[in-house]
DNA sequence: CAGACTAACCCACCTAGGGGTGTGCCACGA
DNA sequence: TCGTGGCACACCCCTAGGTGGGTTAGTCTG
């Protein structure tokens, strides 16, 4: 395995296209640095990448599951986890499993990049948590029709047939917290029940496009 | 307009390709005498019909409603009734609303003709409702998968968006029925929510296909 | 600095939904 | 005849889900 020059690559881990394409495109300006590796077919992974970002947005599994498959999968040279949530639980989780980074969603570009580039040259990188809510980059399902990231990720899984309960736990929040922004979100979609909330989440982007976590189980 | 010669025409009024291909295919053979007039497409009604045939399956909106729109759309010569509900008050209501037929969905293709003709002649056909549970002919979704006829009309209902008590009084059930035949479906497809059961409808076909009673609306 | 806004969270209350158990009727097949 | 399955229905119990009302802490902006 000889050491490559050129852009760096980038497989990101998210089931939603809208997600993965938000951060294509935030990386574009930057693809002389960083190149986004398309992982959009149903086989599985045969070329190694430099990072693996996995992307927290609405995972149907535990990010526990997830992250150890990434980690223990040699394709992926480090694993870097890109999210909103600086839950310490989840933090600790991740660093415990070894991942090269912990960046935040309200990196900009060039930040983004430049963070990717020193985990690259073998840096260990954590985001601090600061500044982190309320200006999230990026894209996500519903996000025109005025739902914010958390909001949008609530109805993913909604709408993937998890219940509160399940929902609290795989975003690392209360259910009385779930239930408020269910609330939220049931006003902005203009609908009465949760049978109601996941038909026009199928109809508005909503379902997973993709199992992309499969590509990486079991390694070569 | 002149008393037309040939085959009756008949269009099926149904939500549900795979029901109204049911019964399309059970008047195949006899299609020298009724055919079946194709409103597959996005277009107002335009050409007369003989006989326009309400299947009630998994309608979304009160019976009531709709057969009073295919009453009072002059393109329709005859409207009838095509169903497994014999219901009293159902039964009633259409003849008061003015229907020429109420047919059981237990005929034969045969019988069924026979009926359509009688119709077509100017009688006004009532079937009995005797022996009409368990030999329903025709298709419905997730026949293949072992759902009743019944047990396929709730789900459908339910993948439309109804909580219960709407589905009740859309089938003219009591609440305790519906809540049974839920039970019974929800273990037959393996799912443990109401959530993952339009999830599975979704999947399924239990989604309608179009709105053909909107064609029926206003008259020409 | 103060105010506005947002995210996260709480509690109380009520009903919609689902599990369990059971009844009765009918039709059909072994 | 008996068993099975479908249809229709009842009652009991419990929790999942939803509504309403609120608090706290952090961030950002004028």
């Amino acid at each position: 395995m000889s050491t490559r020059r050129g852009p760096i690559q980038v497989a990101i881990v998210d089931d939603y296209d809208v997600v993965v394409i938000g951060v294509a495109n935030m990386l574009e300006p930057y693809r002389d640095r960083v190149v986004v590796a398309e992982l959009d077919t149903n086989k599985p992974l045969v070329d190694d990448v430099d990072i693996a970002l996995y992307d927290s947005f609405a995972q149907p599994e535990s990010d526990h599951d997830e992250i150890r498959t990434l980690i223990d999968n040699p394709l992926a040279r480090r694993v870097v986890v890109y999210t909103g949530n600086f839950h310490p639980e989840l933090v600790s989780m991740a660093r415990d499993l070894g991942v090269h980074g912990y960046l935040s969603k309200a990196l900009s570009g060039r930040e983004l990049v430049a963070a990717l580039e020193a985990i690259h040259a073998g840096e260990t990188v954590i985001s601090s948590s600061a500044a982190q809510a309320r200006n999230t980059v990026g894209d996500w399902p519903g996000r025109g029709e005025g739902l914010s990231d958390r909001e949008s990720e609530i109805l993913a899984l909604i709408t993937q047939g998890k219940n509160n309960a399940e929902v609290a736990a795989l975003t690392y929040l209360s259910p009385n917290t779930v239930k408020s922004y269910i609330r939220g979100l049931y006003r902005k979609i203009d609908v009465d029940s949760r049978t109601q909330a996941v038909l026009w989440g199928v109809r508005n982007g909503f379902l997973p496009d993709h199992r992309r976590i499969e590509h990486w189980r079991g390694g070569p």
